[in-house]
DNA sequence: CTTCTCACTTGATAATTATCAAGCATAAAC
DNA sequence: GTTTATGCTTGATAATTATCAAGTGAGAAG
């Protein structure tokens, strides 16, 4: 693996409180690949054998059922994926597979256990991250169980817009197919959806969005810091 | 608080680990406390001042907003609830109501985190229970998102009736219209979803619950483990 | 440059789910 | 025993969301 990739896992707060000992233990037996776009990574059901950093490019985690598929989370670089099965040596319940050329980073799951049973200090890193990610889940139950697929469009965009440093303009991160899975709908309903945004000054072409009339947008939108202020994003 | 409250404690996996000695720091500031039904516990946006545990009755989690209200999880003897929020010393996102005459032991927060952070043993029965508890709400996520409503139910009486030792004849532990709620429905809805299964030999009167042909139900609901096999109850 | 692919959009329609209103039934309160 | 409250059910209707089908347009592949 590259060095030039040890100080950027060092940097995530999950990697940051151990030991530089324990550390290199982990990385001992990782190591980094590269993957091209569509590439499933891995498979619900299959059980935990490696836990999964993304350096570069962009990870879709999705399930499904009876023939449908939902998009869980997309993960970001720099962010781990499938901890809560990697600790508790479960099956992965979601799949994942890359949406871009991605780098990742692979810490074999036995070795992160292991070190998670010797090192406290990461032991209280892992809950961190855990308990952060646990609100994150909550909140998106709420979304979904409270909001309509109109306010939960209206939301999502109050948030990219708030990640994109408040400006009025903005591209969306993903595929609007993908936003859909997300937000729980069809991408006809979406296409719908974001014109129902229209007479609230949002104009959506292609990927580039405006916020003409925030407080609009912001009153049809009604966010809340118990649904929509992130701890961290929806990963596992 | 009664001495016999201890070893009930002690019994959950989340205390089990940790040293008699940390266990009884934790327990010298808690105390019990009996409630009537239909009492407010905690409000979401509050900030963790207890982590809660049940030991008898019944509690309901459930989230606001903009009028709306769901039910996100009952919590039953004996198990914990609002362990990330006291863990991550952050506001409560659910808030919680007795349904029953309840029973609870209340151990203040900023002593949780004290064990937490002085006791590995205790970190790690955190990370476990706090795991368990995020793969619950995963499952949660795809059934909301994967199935519709008649499914769901389908699922939820399959789940009662495994929990219920396999018995063909069972009742439903919670009000309907809580079911609906933490179904994603309306009382409604769940009315005419139940009349719905009739043809797949369910039959409901009241409370109690008849599952004439469970094949038949089974192939409806299409139960997956990665879904609805149990980590843990989906409470905090 | 042309063709092809595929995400996206739009329209028409159907299915699902929610809302509103009324009646029923059970259980608690008096 | 009667009254009251309330959860549940049912019916009628509306709103939301999904499905199916067809068309559009931008970018990739040739």
């Amino acid at each position: 693996m590259r060095p030039s990739d040890v100080p950027d896992l060092r940097d995530l707060e999950l990697f940051r409180e151990m030991s530089e000992e324990r550390f290199e233990d982990l990385m001992h037996g990782a190591y980094v690949q590269t993957f091209p776009p569509m590439v499933d990574l891995i498979t619900e059901g299959d059980m935990s054998d490696f836990l999964h950093v993304v350096l570069e490019g962009r990870v879709e985690l999705f399930a499904s059922w009876n023939g449908h598929e939902t998009t869980i989370a997309t993960v970001e670089p720099i962010a781990t994926f499938i901890l809560a099965a990697t600790i508790n040596d479960a099956p992965y319940l979601m799949s994942a597979r890359t949406l871009e050329k991605s780098r990742l980073i692979l810490l074999p799951s036995s070795d992160v256990r292991k070190v998670f049973d010797a090192d406290g200090a990461f032991a209280r890193s892992v809950v961190r991250e855990l308990s952060a990610r646990y609100r994150t889940v909550i909140k998106n139950t709420k979304n979904l169980k409270l909001r309509s697929s109109l306010e939960r469009l209206a939301n999502y965009l109050l948030h990219q817009y708030e990640i994109e440093g408040c400006n009025a303009e903005f591209d969306l991160p993903i595929e609007k197919r993908k936003i859909a899975s997300f937000l729980g709908m069809t991408p006809e309903n979406l296409s719908r959806a974001i014109r129902g945004l229209r007479p609230y000054g949002v104009e959506i072409d292609a990927q580039h969005v405006k916020i003409a009339d925030f407080d609009a947008l912001q009153n049809l939108a009604k966010p809340s810091p118990l649904i929509d202020e992130s701890d961290v994003p929806l990963t596992e």
